[in-house]
DNA sequence: GCATAAAGTTAGACAGTGCTAACAATCTGC
DNA sequence: GCAGATTGTTAGCACTGTCTAACTTTATGC
């Protein structure tokens, strides 16, 4: 019940056979996720930005107060995503690490996708921040070659 | 503290100007509406197909349990998405039939955007689900114009 | 029209995500 | 090295979304 649920988003193997279920099923399980990504991949990101995660910082960057970060980042400890110690930065652990890359990644894929459609800069990157966690493998293959395209 | 949450997609316009903050807030509040629109998008197609949308269809199709269908659609009625009466089925309002309609045309447009882009049905159907709660006004634009174009 | 099946509701558990308030630890600048 | 500022934690609340179990209501089939 504490563990990380692993991705979904390219094959679903539970449940019903019909394609509107399934669907529904794949988003339940990716929305699951999405936070522990932005987490992780914002945790990568101040580490490589700034030597080091803090708390304090990755609040100010997602936008919600200091107590709610601590929280999650009990939750993604517990996961084996992060490793943590009392009032000091965190750290990704191989597998948090692994899952920022991957995240990171996908982010990087549908942003120069949408940009590349014509879209700008800032409107691609909100957009991109929400669609990089419900992309399947499949369309991300897509889109990097649209994007490579031109 | 009950109301609908309006859509921001668009035009998140509170919080700092940081892109990256504002991009995260843009999709907790997405995220927000993201079942809300699942649900109102569900049953004004059980009520279009089948004439009337009940709690065991919706449960069926959604891949949950009959109970939490039952609470979520108590929410959806304090929220005014929903009119409905003990062991009836559910009608929607002009509000919730309005948000169906916007939910229904932003399913279409990506839909048809990932099919043009030569990606199959299936995954198509899958994605758009977990895509077309965070695309923008002005992305969908492009991808209506991408569809259309060929 | 009554017994049974199906559908719906209610209650209660539990986890996640957010908040504020109060407290504890650490860091900084003399 | 100590005072004050900053950062982090803990506790407690609210809400959502999921479930199971137990119950009620409605529909169905003789």
């Amino acid at each position: 019940m504490t563990e990380f649920h692993p991705d979904t988003r390219t094959a679903p193997l539970d449940g019903p056979a019909d394609p509107r279920t399934e669907a529904f099923q794949g988003v339940r399980e990716a929305r699951r996720n999405e936070l522990a990504e932005d987490y992780v991949e914002l945790i990568a990101e101040l580490i490589h930005e700034q030597g080091e995660a803090r708390p304090v910082d990755i609040a100010t960057r997602l936008g919600v107060k200091v107590p709610t970060v601590s929280k999650t980042l009990d939750r993604l400890a517990r996961e084996g995503l992060i490793t943590r110690a009392k009032y000091r930065s965190v750290f990704l652990t191989d597998t948090g690490r692994a899952l920022a890359k991957e995240c990171r990644r996908r982010h990087e894929i549908v942003l120069r996708f949408l940009i590349s459609l014509g879209l700008d800069p800032e409107t691609a990157e909100r957009d991109a921040e929400g669609i990089e966690h419900h992309v399947s493998e499949r369309t991300l293959a897509l889109f990097a070659a649209f994007a490579n395209r031109s």
